[in-house]
DNA sequence: ATGTTAATGCAATTATGTTGCAAATATAAC
DNA sequence: GTTATATTTGCAACATAATTGCATTAACAT
């Protein structure tokens, strides 16, 4: 089995993106979190690592080739996550639900939660879905309860 | 029938709020427009009627009293629109829809439309839903396409 | 009319996002 | 391995948005 960093490699290859010190790290520290990040987080993390500027330009180039999604939390605060299979450059797939825990203020992006058609007025065609809950996580509500 | 602006000194009283010029007029622009009605529009629209900081705080106060509600565009940038009843200082139940239209950007809070209820994995607790469709809107779909 | 409290406006500060450009680095060609 | 080329980065400057403190003003109860 091939490790991380060799699949975020070929990842970024494949996109026409070039293998550099902060794209892994940002890809690394995305997927070692079971929620989505925040942009203030990750610049806390990268620190000297990576310039500010340098942070929103990688973070733009994963969106936009769709290796990563944008969530804006109830603050408008950016947070990503790494897409799921089936987004591109072309177009993103990530109609999942998107649960906000009120008390650790993690942000889940709940896959296997589909999306309940919606009757809405005439004349309004719909494109996409956001669907934020927010509540309690499953780690949280076993606590704090 | 009473007009607005006796209206509006009301909600304000009940609130424990002072009737001030600046709070008059945020809800006049708010209730004269059909769709959510971003700050910056606010903020232009007030001129120099009233600081910037004031806006702000009007419109911080009216949230927490439960007065006017936010939705965030996709932009992340704050949208307001007035209340529906039975929304309070302690808690807001604007669970409808908020359609955001691609071609005019407009924000509409379509109250008919119910979010149909959700499967969440075990343990999570949903408390609020936010819906956010984009898409068409009905004035847009007749002329666009 | 007057006193008290709330609200406003201004100035200063902090946070957030953007742009241009020179230096550094990845990668392909040799 | 060296070299050439295009991308990417980091810095600095700039632009915009949001927050805070405080003195002045205005609302409204008495």
């Amino acid at each position: 089995m091939e490790n991380n960093t060799e699949r975020f490699e070929k990842l970024l290859v494949k996109n026409g993106l070039k293998r550099t010190a902060p794209r892994l790290q940002v890809l690394e520290i995305l997927s070692s979190r079971d929620s989505a990040t925040s942009q203030p987080y990750l610049e806390q993390v990268m620190g000297k690592d990576a310039d500010r500027v340098t942070l929103y330009r990688v973070l733009q180039a994963f969106e936009e080739k769709g290796i990563i999604h944008k969530v804006l939390d109830q603050q408008g605060t950016a947070n990503y996550a790494i897409c799921s299979e089936g987004c591109s450059a072309h177009e993103h797939h990530d109609e999942h639900v998107h649960f906000n825990c009120d008390n650790c203020h993690k942000i889940y992006c709940l896959d296997s939660v589909k999306i309940p058609a919606l009757k809405v007025p005439a004349g309004f065609k719909v494109e996409h879905l956001n669907l934020i809950a927010t509540g309690l996580c499953a780690n949280c509500s076993s606590k704090v309860n």
